[in-house]
DNA sequence: GACCAGGCACATC
DNA sequence: GATGTGCATGGT
């Protein structure tokens, strides 16, 4: 799949980003919430000069609200970005540059641990703000999955999620580029179930 | 106006 | 463990 998918639509190239704080701040946004608007979000955060930890803790909640309001539920985004704010200065400051030397279970316990940190959210920012080979599940992942039977309908996350991490290299940039084509092609195919021939996969999301 | 988008937390059963 | 609900914008 990985290689068909690779052969129809390139190299995704993800995640557009230019720091790993970036990514994170990225990956909270974008919660059931469209790219595009993620991005007027961060265009305006980094106008206003609010894309590090520090300046988001410093800042008031409802300024940092009004920065975010195209991404959707921006009081709860801005809750959320405080409190990971401050996980992230913290705790990758002091002990660890770049979290080098922390187990990548052990450090997806912390994130989970944060609030508004569910399991997609710390993967994302597990793979592609500090390249640990964690694969990514979300929606699109979850029909691919289940359209093409490759687990029982219903399946878990952790179930998904292992199904892909051990039957793949685990390598963060493979993982990536898989994650990315994933959710391209949901994009370009998702419920246009008529044509199912144009679908690389042959198999509609 | 309905439906969807690169979810999560919390209540309730 | 499964299901339902609030959170909110912008595009189709």
């Amino acid at each position: 799949m990985y290689k068909i998918l690779l052969a129809a639509f390139g190299p995704q190239n993800w995640w557009p980003a230019k720091t790993a704080f970036e990514v994170c701040v990225g990956a909270i946004l974008t919660q059931n919430t469209s790219w595009k608007n993620v991005e007027r979000a961060i265009t305006n955060l980094r106008k206003k000069h609010l894309l590090s930890p520090a300046s988001i803790r410093r800042v008031r909640r409802d300024r940092l609200a009004r920065a975010i309001r195209s991404s959707g539920y921006y009081n709860q985004k801005a809750g959320r970005l405080k409190t990971f704010a401050r996980w992230f200065g913290c705790r990758l400051r002091d002990r660890f540059k770049n979290a080098k030397g922390i187990p990548t279970s052990g450090l997806r316990n912390e994130l989970l641990a944060i609030p508004g940190i569910g399991p997609e959210t710390a993967d994302s920012i597990l793979l592609y703000a500090f390249n640990r080979p964690t694969f990514v599940v979300d929606a699109y992942t979850r029909r691919l999955v289940e359209r093409h039977h490759m687990l029982p309908d219903g399946a878990s996350y952790n179930e998904i999620k292992l199904l892909f991490e051990s039957n793949l290299k685990k390598s963060p940039k493979l993982f990536n580029e898989f994650h990315a084509l994933i959710v391209q092609l949901g994009k370009t195919y998702c419920r246009k179930t008529a044509d199912c021939k144009e679908c690389p996969l042959r198999r509609s999301l």
